[in-house]
RNA sequence: GGGUCUGUAGCUUAGUCGGCAUAGCGGCGGACUCUUAAUCCGCAGGUCAAGGGUUCAAAUCCCUUCAGGCCCGCCA
């Protein structure tokens, strides 16, 4: 989310710099550069260079993450999307009017472009030996600061582009969902599901129980709602004859955030005609180990320090036996009066209302149908771990 | 919504049983031709989140407000 109040606080002496190099007729935005390596392609290609300077030349371009200043010579980083690279650049070899430029004009944050030639250092780092500068893009405001980094979790999430400059991590968590988001497609593609885009602004919102963001028509003079679901719409199109359709769908929920929860949100819902809930389980069981294979290459992950299994096929049972398994707790043993003292009884705030809602599981299970996975965290949840590892779940 | 913690220089922060506002990074000036958070010397930089109160004296104690983190509840 943007903020409307955020303000971005140019730094002063970069302004200055702006200005005094317009005055000198240096473009400081120029619109292109012949950029013919990427420092990940140099690196690769030169992955072998020794002391000697190579007698190929590069020439390449990107941000500078950090300036190491020697007098006479200088040592940068040079980083672009697929990776980072040294520069060394010496008075002798740029000349003393391109060195004082350097020093004098470009600092951290800054986009150059470079030419030059690979060598190894003493201390073994692949380095290009710089023969010429270009400056390609002025930093307005400064890095975040390159010891410490950017860990404010706050600064992190608002604005994410400081984020994605100086944390790998994040880059590649964006790299991984992007690639989700074309593997589901192909998936679903390959399997003859359709894609539609069904509307986001309904006068009725429905297929789940949220409170909505509200909008307004001006032609029609009617209220609209931002979905919080795309249900009701891709239901209709099963009705006109699909059988076989999904969204990747955006929706909006005007509730609370959290590092978990976030007011906008995708979710792939799919529907299948002439199939049941067991059919949507293989689905989702082959979909997902698919998914996860292809990007990682495994199916064991580590997430938040637990190793999660995703090799099938994974275990299935009901809401009551996931209680019972989980919490000791026999659910048909028990009236709703007991339940809800058994959940206070672990720390748990439950009403009727909730043993109600959460626990119409007792039909639901009789009838066999399926544990839903939101429905069983919240049972859990509800009646607490007695085991303490709601982690366990995620295997389950 | 409940609980709890936090807010100090551009950034990361010390100081929090009241007594001159700390340091590192960054910036600016200077030295340095193989460094890796380079190093060394110097300088500038502060409405201690905001407002009110107690006190000879408040970053520090009290009250209110604002912003945010974490945990719980709820939703995906």
């Amino acid at each position: 989310m943007t903020d409307p109040e955020e303000k971005i606080a140019f730094d002063q002496t970069r302004l200055d710099k702006v200005r005094a190099l317009h005055e000198q007729g240096v473009n400081v935005y120029p619109h292109e550069f012949d950029r013919r390596d990427t420092v990940q392609e140099i690196k690769t290609r030169f992955a072998g260079a020794t002391h000697e300077k190579s007698t190929e030349s590069v020439v390449t371009a990107g941000r500078l993450y950090i300036i190491r200043n020697h007098g006479k010579t200088l040592f940068a980083d040079l980083g672009d999307e697929s990776a980072k690279i040294q520069l060394y650049i010496r008075k002798n070899d740029i000349g003393e009017e391109k060195f004082n430029f350097f020093n004098q004009y470009i600092e951290r944050g800054d986009f150059i472009g470079v030419s030059g030639h690979v060598f190894r250092t003493k201390l073994g780092e692949i380095t290009i030996w710089v023969d010429s500068i270009t400056l390609l893009c002025k930093a307005v405001c400064p890095l975040p600061e390159k010891f410490h980094g950017l860990k404010d979790i706050e600064k992190r999430y608002r604005q994410r582009y400081l984020d994605l400059i100086v944390n790998d991590e994040s880059r590649q968590t964006f790299r991984v969902r992007s690639k989700v988001l074309a593997l589901i497609r192909r998936y679903l593609d390959e399997r003859g599901f359709l894609e539609f885009e069904t509307p986001i602004l309904q006068p009725v919102y429905g297929g789940a129980n949220a409170r909505p963001f509200t909008s307004y028509h001006n032609f029609l003079d009617q209220k609209l709602f931002l979905r919080i679901a795309p249900e009701l719409y891709l239901k209709r199109l099963v009705v006109g004859g699909f059988e076989k359709v999904f969204e990747v769908a955006r929706n909006f929920r005007n509730e609370d955030i959290d590092t978990n929860h976030n007011p906008e949100f995708s979710m792939v819902e799919i529907y299948w005609a002439y199939h049941d809930f067991e059919d949507m389980m293989a689905l989702t069981e082959n979909f997902i180990t698919s998914l996860v294979w292809e990007i990682l290459g495994s199916l064991d992950i580590m997430f938040a320090g637990t190793k999660i299994s995703f090799v099938a096929p994974w275990k299935k049972f009901s809401m009551a036996d996931a209680v019972k398994e989980y919490a000791g707790i026999d659910i048909f043993a028990h009236s709703v009066e007991d339940l809800c003292r058994l959940a206070q009884q672990c720390g748990r705030q439950a009403g009727p209302a909730h043993v109600h809602l959460r626990f119409s599981g007792r039909e639901l299970t009789a009838r066999k149908e399926a544990p839903h996975k939101g429905g069983l965290c919240r049972a859990l949840r509800t009646l607490h771990l007695r085991h303490g590892d709601r982690k366990r779940l995620l295997r389950a």
